[in-house]
DNA sequence: AAGTCGGGGCT
DNA sequence: AGCCCAGACTT
């Protein structure tokens, strides 16, 4: 364990004596059982949204025994509006445990209050150091925006790493002393100043020392959580040529992807019944596979070089209004999408030697 | 490690 | 129209 940082939260302190809030509702008074109320409610949602939830929850439960002896509905029905609403059915089972375990006294331990439902790792520490007077640390998405941004923490926080090396700093830099106003000066530095998209850098006690400041993109931190991996499609895509040079193309429905523009033929399953409005064709070779990517998706894309049989000719057979054969000597006149602008490209040169 | 829960605010 | 938010819990 490293040394406590102490110029880091001295000068969070600072800040709150300044410029911290200090006339939120769950702030005067402060006590166990409201301030643990709030940081319930506050998960994952904003003060703004919550302020008039709490208000009418504490002259409704005005204690915790008040709210562990009331109606689940009753609970459930004064969180209306406030969303994830197991944290309602977890507070009201929890108020039942310190109403009857504890005998209405909350347990002085972030252990302890951490076993209570609802409440994890940071909401513990939150109600220990903010109303109790422990020295606990906290790792809210406030907290988390402030330091990965002072430190320009790579990763994103949602992997067990980064979260891991997260608590460790945050620990590192909370104070033994005057915790419960660290932890708060935290909050609203993120709340506030360390905003998610326009953060205040001109008049952040913690500028000098960022690194996401340095780094000219504060913004960049916390790291976004990745894009979902794309999905691998797979198509074979038909060359039919015929001996006179053409190409068949064949337009796509106008729905879908690149529609309405004219591309090779997808193969499809030989067991398709008759949707093989394709002629009759013959395999010669396979070129390598090639990757085309899409916002959504990677298409890997296997061209298939085909030759016409002539039986089709014999038979007389018509080329539906979709398709088109291509003189590879003339420029395309119609849209293309651009893998097929690349394969017509190799296939001239194929052809010219 | 990934999915689930939710309404509101912000771009 | 996404993305994110004073996270915790389940699978």
């Amino acid at each position: 364990m490293t040394k406590k940082d102490a110029n880091f939260s001295q000068t969070v302190l600072h800040w709150f004596d300044d410029h911290g809030r200090k006339d939120l509702p769950w702030q005067n008074p402060i006590t166990p059982y409201r301030v643990w109320v709030s940081e319930v409610m506050l998960q994952q949602t904003q003060v703004k949204t919550v302020i008039p939830y709490f208000e009418k929850f504490m002259a409704e439960f005005p204690t915790v025994f008040d709210l562990a002896n009331a109606e689940q509905d009753l609970v459930l029905n004064l969180w209306t509006g406030l969303g994830y609403y197991a944290r309602a059915r977890n507070l009201h089972k929890a108020a039942k445990i310190v109403a009857e375990k504890y005998q209405g006294d909350f347990p002085q331990s972030v252990e302890a209050l951490n076993d209570l439902p609802g409440i994890g790792r940071s909401t513990a520490g939150a109600i220990a150091s903010i109303s109790m007077g422990i020295s606990a640390p906290i790792l809210d998405g406030n907290v988390k925006r402030v330091l990965t941004r002072f430190y320009a923490v790579e990763g994103w926080p949602g992997t067990s790493h980064v979260e891991k090396a997260l608590w460790q700093i945050a620990e590192q830099n909370t104070p033994s002393t005057r915790t419960g106003h660290y932890t708060q000066s935290m909050m609203d530095l993120g709340a506030t100043l360390c905003s998610r998209s326009k953060p205040a850098c001109g008049i952040c006690p913690l500028q000098p020392e960022c690194q996401g400041y340095k780094s000219g993109k504060p913004t960049d931190f916390p790291h976004s959580k990745p894009k979902k991996e794309k999905p691998v499609k797979k198509v074979r895509f038909l060359m039919i040529t015929d001996t006179k040079g053409q190409l068949l193309l064949e337009q796509r429905p106008a729905s879908g992807i690149w529609g309405s523009l004219y591309c090779l033929p997808e193969e499809t399953p030989t067991t398709n019944q008759s949707q093989s409005v394709i002629p009759d064709y013959i395999i010669r070779e396979e070129w390598p596979l090639f990757r085309h990517t899409f916002s959504h998706y990677h298409l890997d894309i296997v061209p298939v070089l085909c030759e016409l049989v002539d039986t089709n000719k014999a038979v007389g057979i018509m080329e539906p209004a979709n398709q088109l054969w291509h003189n590879l000597q003339k420029p395309l006149e119609v849209g293309t999408a651009a893998p097929m602008v690349t394969l017509i490209d190799q296939l001239k040169r194929y052809f010219q030697q």
